[in-house]
This record gives structure tokens, C-alpha cells and sequence, in this order.
DNA sequence: AAAAAAT
């Protein structure tokens, strides 16, 4: 494959194939097991009454005090209650981790002798973080869960199974809402797939170990995964030879576990990290960011099916939600942190979390991210902050998109990469089915009114605004004419964004309007209808809020209410109907038409102050070199455009000065 | 123009 120059300046990229060398310092030989030997600190039996009293049950959620909100995450937890300072057999907590320390990943065998001394400063870890274990006591709840694993010696030792747990974490086989395997894995098959890239490892077609560590794959088989999809059997083996990823893909296409498998598998063989044990920082091995607070949510919720009874603690941050909580679960235990940018910035700065021992970094819904401006804080977390170079981690990048500052960003953050380009279950074309109707905004009511009497969907409607206010106003107005409807935006408080969209996964109201804040990663199954109220002005957004439907190889419908201001994507929309095999009606082509003749040269563009006639001329844009623009996955609506990348005729990478219009695109129009 | 995200 070719390579773009600004690859091999990356001169020292790691062979693929050789799973062991991809850390440095690189270690002698064969240390998997012996190597990463770490200090037995003795003292393990606490770990029972750290942990203690844990449950991830909502029934004791609900006994919380009303006044004090628990995220989800915390939920049953006893970490819920307050903030005062632990009880006295806390002061031993916390040790039980068995961190190596000394040798490590990041040390050279001899160095474990340093890791026999005892810091008193670790072992104090355990009595901050305990303060709100009291409520579980005068709930009279004290329960032993003996379900969390440590790595001792070498040796990862698994926790014992609790049913209650497993009920929590992976639901039962009824659980319509926990369904994600009501999957069609013929349709899954179908996926387009293109892998790109020096090297790159043979794909997996099941969940065996080798390559995959034992206990992982009882996890997985606790979820009923059954059989890899696409983006998991190559990541699996690209991830196992410590190889960074750059995945166009969706979430839809188990790109979570796409991450979340390989990374936990090598975690699992290899044990925890050297820790700075002077600090009480957390030093997490894993950083997953993702641009909402509900897509970092979800990605924890699998996260912990995954890590069940393993070594592995994961932790998650977000804004919105009580920081005094996520401080107290960092403390207890970050191996892998999932975060918003945001709130990982302010951990940073209060010197909570330090990023000294990522060993993998996963970047997830990039493009959001950047489209969110979320790229200072982003850069500076990975850039400016005590994380390992490009060299000394594995990173992972997905994107639905492959836009411009996307590849800077895959140029800077990752070395010598694979490039992956994952379509969607089957096309899109046979999932979904798109209507459109002219609606004019004033007529917009009572047409949703007609087409939610009309229309019998067997699953949920998820109604797609433009603002905020106007979600509010929607939902109340369906409210009034006595549908069950809730609604989620960034005005709502976390609190009721996630009951909100509880409310909605579960049915008890099976309607929902969403602005931005939903339309992209949401892995809401059974959603039937998604409703264009209001459809966005950059076609991208439309595309992945239609995506929210016809997931997992069912069928879904997409309507979208089309007037004279939503003309400016009437090019691109027309497009996307085409290329997905659908209906395009008279009047589309007819503003079509209406729109090409103001546009000039045809090119307004989707960025700033352009006008926005629906141009999409520099699409094919290229800088003199091959035409490497092109992403390609999205949904596979893109017809065809599953092009690799770097291609093979050896496009160069964009250049820094290339003209505005084009710096600052998000996406390829 | 709006949305999202740290307080």
C-alpha cells in the first residue's frame, strides 16, 4: 500500500505481528506472564469490603435522597450518599488494586525491586474515597461481592460471578431494551469492509483465544455476542499487534466493541501498569473520549460488561453530573476512564487523573468532536498533558466521516496506521426507508399529529428538531394531545437528559424529540421512525440521525419535512435519496433546479457565511496529490465510497495552508 | 443559526 511521506516520518513504528514489542521500553522476551510480574502488597482480602455493597441497581437508586442526583452510572452504588470521610477499616482499602509497581509495562524487569516498598501515600488512597460507603450501611444493604478481580503476581485473578450483578450489567435474554443482539449476523456479513495499510494483520472471523484472553470472551459470551462484526474482526487483531486504528464506522457496526475488545484482551493478559505511587492521582491505561455526555455514558455501560470481574476498574466523567461522585469512583479504581473532553480537562487540572500510564487512547466520533470544537481540548489533552507520545501508546481513532481535520488530527495522533472503512448493516438502502414531505413550518403540528395517528411503527419514534426551545415546545404540545412524549437537549439537566432517555429505551415514552445532542452514536435499539421535524442544514447530521433507525438488520422509516429553508441542502439531500435507492420527489428536484440557479458558481458551501446553496463541488477537492480525500463508510450511503486511504497513487497529505474555504471543512462537501 | 461541552 502506499504511504504518504508524513507517514514514514514516523520512522519507528513497530513492526506488526509481534504483540509484545510495541511498548517501550521494549521488554526482553516472553515476558507476558513473567514479566509483568508485580509486587504482591499483600492485604488482598479488603478488596471484598472496597467493593462491598455494590449493585448498579436502580431499586436502590430510588431510595437515594431525592435532592442529591446520582448519575446512572452510580446508581445502587453506595458512593452515593455523601461526602464525609470514610469509616476507619477503610484506611486499608484501596491498597488491594495489586498494582505492580516497579515492574510494568513501562519497566525493565530489574526495576521491580523498586516496586517492594510501600507508599503510605497509596494506601491513604482507600480512606478518601470511602466516605459514602455509610449509606450503604444504614440501608442495611452491607453485602459482600466478592466479583472483583485483581492482578497478583502475574497472575490475573478473576472475581466470582454474582448473579445480581450480571442481571444488572447484561439484563436477561427478555430485556428488550438490553437487546443488542437482536442482530441479523447474515446482514452483518454484508458489511462492506476495506482495511488499509502497511501490514495489515489478517482479520479475525470469531471470538477465540488466541488472539482473545479467555475471561474477555466469557464476558462477551455474558452479552450474547455470538459472532464478531466487521469493524471487530479486523480491530482485534490490528489492536492485538499494537498497531493504531483509524476506522471510518459507526456506531451500529460494533465499533464499541471494536475498541473496547481488543483493548480490555490485552489488559486482561498483561496486567496493570506501573503506577506513580507517590501520587494520589489515578493513573488509567485506557482514555476513551466521545463528544456527549450520553455517548460516554453508554460506552462506561459496556465498558463494565466487559471489565466484569476482571482487574480492570473502569471510571467515567462527565459534565452535568455531580463531580464529587466521579472523583470518589476515580479514587476507588481508573484503570480505563471514559470521558468528555470537558470534564477530563478539569480532572487534569485538579490533579486527579494523570495520563502518564495510557497505554491506549480511543477517539471516538472524532469528527463530532471537532465539529463540536471540542480540537483545543482535545489536542491539549493528548498533546500537552502527561500523555505518552504517539510512539508509546496505541491509538484508536473513529469517525463516521473522513473530513480534512480528521487527518491532521490522524496524522498527528497516530503512527503508522490501519485505515479501515466500515459500511453499515446491509445498505442502507433496504433498511430504511426515507420519505419526504413539503411541509411549510407552520403546517409542521399537524402533519406530525396526522403521522403519528397514521403511521403504526412496532417500535419507538424519535422526532428530530433544530433548537432547543422548539424541542421543548414540541414535546409539550404532544403531551397536550396525549402522546407520551419526552424530550432531550442540551437544556435539560443531566438529570433529565437521562431520564429522558431512559423514559424513551424502555418504552414508557415511546416518543421522543431530540435536538443535535441525539442524533449521532445514540445506540437506542428498536427505534421504528425517525421524524426530520426540523432537518438540519448539514446533510452529515441527516445521515446519522436517520442511522438511529433500521439498526441490527431491522427495517426502520425516516420521514423528513422539507420546505423552501431547508433548500440549501436540497443538492446534497437529493444525493444521499438517490444513492440509497429512494423516491425523490417532484419538488425537490423542482427548489433543486430553483436553488442551482442562485447559486452561482455552485459552490457556497457549508461553512461559515457562505450562503449555503447545497454546494458540494469540493467534495473531490485534493491538494496535487492522488485523490486521497475521500473517506469513505458513512453509512455506506456515500455510494461506494469506500476508498482507501492513503491510496495507492500516494496523495499527499493536505497542506496547512490550503485555502480557507477548505481548512476549516467538517465535512467532504 | 443552533447545538454540544467544565463551572
Amino acid at each position: 500500500m502506499g504511504r504518504s511521506k508524513w507517514f514514514s516520518a514516523e520512522n519507528d513504528a513497530p513492526e506488526m505481528g509481534s504483540e509484545t514489542d510495541y511498548f517501550k521500553p521494549r521488554a526482553k522476551i516472553g515476558y507476558r506472564k513473567t514479566f509483568f510480574n508485580n509486587m504482591n502488597n499483600g492485604n488482598n482480602g479488603s478488596l471484598d469490603q472496597q467493593f462491598a455493597g455494590m449493585s448498579f441497581n436502580d431499586k436502590n437508586y430510588n431510595r437515594a435522597p431525592p435532592s442529591r442526583y446520582i448519575p446512572p452510572h452510580l446508581r445502587g452504588r453506595p458512593s452515593g450518599g455523601g461526602a464525609s470521610n470514610g469509616w476507619s477499616d477503610w484506611n486499608n482499602a484501596g491498597n488491594d488494586r495489586d498494582y505492580q509497581r516497579g515492574g510494568g509495562w513501562n519497566s525493565s524487569y530489574s526495576d521491580r525491586s523498586g516496586g517492594q516498598h510501600r507508599s503510605s501515600n497509596f494506601y491513604d488512597r482507600g480512606s478518601y474515597g470511602g466516605g459514602g460507603y455509610r449509606n450503604r450501611q444504614n440501608e442495611g444493604y452491607q453485602r459482600r461481592d466478592d466479583s472483583y478481580g485483581y492482578w497478583k503476581e502475574g497472575v490475573h485473578h478473576v472475581g466470582n460471578r454474582n448473579p445480581r450483578t450480571e442481571k444488572d450489567l447484561f439484563g436477561s435474554s427478555e430485556d428488550v431494551d438490553r437487546q443488542h443482539t437482536g442482530i441479523n449476523f447474515e446482514k452483518y456479513d454484508a458489511i462492506p469492509v476495506e482495511a488499509s495499510g502497511d501490514g495489515c494483520p489478517e482479520p479475525v472471523t470469531t471470538f477465540t483465544t488466541p488472539p482473545l484472553d479467555a475471561h474477555l470472551i466469557s464476558n462477551i459470551e455474558l452479552a450474547r455476542y455470538a459472532v464478531p462484526t466487521p469493524v471487530q474482526k479486523y480491530s482485534i487483531p490490528i489492536v492485538g499487534a499494537g498497531r493504531d486504528l483509524m476506522a471510518c464506522a459507526q456506531t451500529g457496526s460494533g465499533k464499541t466493541g471494536g475498541f473496547l475488545f481488543p483493548v480490555l484482551s490485552e489488559l486482561f493478559l498483561k496486567g496493570p501498569i506501573a503506577e506513580d505511587t507517590r501520587s494520589r492521582k489515578a493513573h488509567p491505561s485506557v482514555l476513551i473520549l466521545a463528544p456527549t455526555r450520553e455517548l460516554v455514558s453508554q460506552i462506561y455501560d459496556e465498558a463494565k460488561k466487559f471489565a466484569y470481574r476482571s482487574w480492570v476498574r473502569p471510571a467515567v466523567a462527565y459534565g452535568g453530573a455531580d463531580i464529587g461522585a466521579q472523583l470518589r469512583q476515580i479514587d476507588r479504581g481508573c484503570d480505563l476512564l471514559v470521558a468528555t473532553p470537558g470534564r477530563l480537562v478539569d480532572l487534569i487540572e485538579r490533579a486527579r487523573v494523570s495520563l502518564s500510564n495510557i497505554k491506549y487512547l480511543v477517539l471516538d466520533e472524532a469528527d463530532r468532536m471537532l465539529d463540536m470544537g471540542f480540537e483545543p481540548q482535545i489536542r491539549r489533552i493528548v498533546e500537552q498533558e502527561d500523555m505518552p507520545g504517539v510512539q508509546g501508546r496505541v491509538t484508536l481513532m473513529f469517525s463516521a466521516t473522513f473530513p480534512r481535520d480528521i487527518q491532521y488530527l490522524a496524522r498527528d495522533f497516530l503512527k503508522d496506521y490501519i485505515f479501515l472503512s466500515v459500511g453499515r448493516v446491509g445498505s442502507t438502502s433496504e433498511n430504511i426507508t426515507q420519505k419526504v414531505e413539503y411541509v411549510e413550518d407552520e403546517d409542521k403540528r399537524s402533519v406530525l399529529l396526522d403521522i403519528l395517528h397514521s403511521t403504526e411503527v412496532p417500535g419507538l419514534t424519535l422526532i428530530f428538531v433544530e433548537t432547543k426551545r422548539m424541542a421543548d415546545c414540541l414535546s409539550d404540545y404532544l403531551l397536550g394531545s396525549n402522546f407520551p412524549a419526552t424530550s432531550i437537549h442540551g437544556d435539560r439537566t443531566q438529570r433529565e437528559r437521562e431520564r429522558a432517555l431512559d423514559s424513551f429505551r424502555t418504552g414508557r415514552t415511546p416518543i421522543m424529540v431530540a435536538t443535535a445532542v441525539a442524533a449521532r452514536g445514540l445506540d437506542i435499539a428498536n427505534v421504528s421512525h425517525v421524524i426530520s421535524y426540523d432537518l438540519p442544514t448539514d446533510i452529515d447530521d441527516y445521515v446519522h440521525r436517520i442511522g438511529r433507525t433500521g439498526r441490527a438488520g431491522n427495517t426502520g422509516l425516516a420521514t423528513a419535512f422539507f420546505n423552501r429553508n431547508n433548500k440549501n441542502i436540497v443538492n446534497d439531500f437529493i444525493d444521499i435519496l438517490k444513492e440509497a435507492n429512494q423516491e425523490v420527489p417532484g419538488f425537490l428536484e423542482s427548489i433543486a433546479r430553483e436553488a442551482r440557479s442562485f447559486s452561482g458558481r455552485g459552490r457556497g458551501g457549508r461553512g461559515r457565511g457562505g450562503g449555503g446553496f447545497g454546494g458540494r463541488d469540493y467534495r473531490k477537492f485534493n491538494n496535487g496529490g492522488g485523490d486521497y480525500y475521500r473517506g469513505g463508510g458513512n453509512d455506506g450511503f456515500y455510494g461506494g465510497g469506500y476508498t482507501n486511504y492513503p491510496p495507492s497513487g500516494g496523495g499527499r497529505p493536505p497542506s496547512r495552508d490550503a485555502p480557507m474555504q477548505y481548512q476549516n471543512k467538517t465535512s467532504w462537501f
